[in-house]
DNA sequence: TTCGTCGCTTCACTTTGTGAAGCACCGGTA
DNA sequence: TACCGGTGCTTCACAAAGTGAAGCGACGAA
């Protein structure tokens, strides 16, 4: 199904931007290819996020070429080497990866335990309806 | 499997994060409280997301108040209801729904075909490796 | 009685993601 | 010669997540 197809409260473009970049894995590449803005290889990507499979990640990579937000490159060594980088349109996440960056730095439970669930905001004591 | 157990290019807050706001649906019924900052019913929500299966948004309504970022409150009228709402955590994700809703008027294809891949970019022509 | 609304839950099915292995190519080592 | 590791993927069988449709108990209206 194409998720957006109705106008219902929010914006479909968003709706195509969060179903892009939300899908899973996505976000992180798309923030590793932007940590250094700097062209990545497959098995420098596979290194930097660790849980990524590559299927998913080979999958993942021909999703955001195909929405143009990656440029594909391949250079002929002996060893040929393809590269990956951000192309304008890709780039101009930033702002939005580092806004969830800096949300997560705030709310996320980051120092200690691994799970989920733990209180952690700066103004904290009304976590409730407001 | 925990995605983010290890430190590999991002920060595990920021995996968290995404992997949480960028679950199916999730990012568009975040928007949608955020949208008027008001309480939302159940078949509101369901209202306002077109393709969303009621399975699905109990489920995501579950996860984000596990993770605090809507609360639930039951009314019991003759006729019960139930208002979600965002708890500061949840509306503090509102400076990343709006980069993002950025982003998605600026690249995305808005007005005529619904397909994608068609180059939009403000300043284009140049989408390729820099 | 029958109908509809409320907030869900349950069902069978499809799509998506998983770890592990494989593949064609190359250069180096033994 | 055979083997080894690294490159960028692809393929496989299986598990998890998402799908549309139906159902559920409580209620009010016709």
């Amino acid at each position: 199904m194409i998720p957006g197809e109705g106008t219902g409260g929010c914006c479909p473009q968003y709706h195509r931007a969060v179903e892009l970049i939300g899908r899973r894995w996505t976000g992180a590449i798309v923030a590793v290819l932007l940590a250094e803005d700097a062209p990545r290889r497959f098995s420098e990507l596979r290194a930097a996020v660790p849980g990524l499979s590559d299927r998913v990640l080979s999958q993942r990579l021909r999703e955001l070429e195909v929405e143009q937000l990656l440029g594909r490159e391949v250079h002929a060594g002996p060893p040929v080497r393809v590269e990956y980088a951000l192309t304008p349109k890709g780039r101009d996440l930033a702002p939005v990866v580092r806004a969830l960056e800096h949300w997560g730095q705030r709310w996320m439970d980051c120092g200690g335990s691994g799970s989920l669930a733990v209180a952690a905001g700066p103004s904290a004591d009304d976590h409730r309806l407001g």
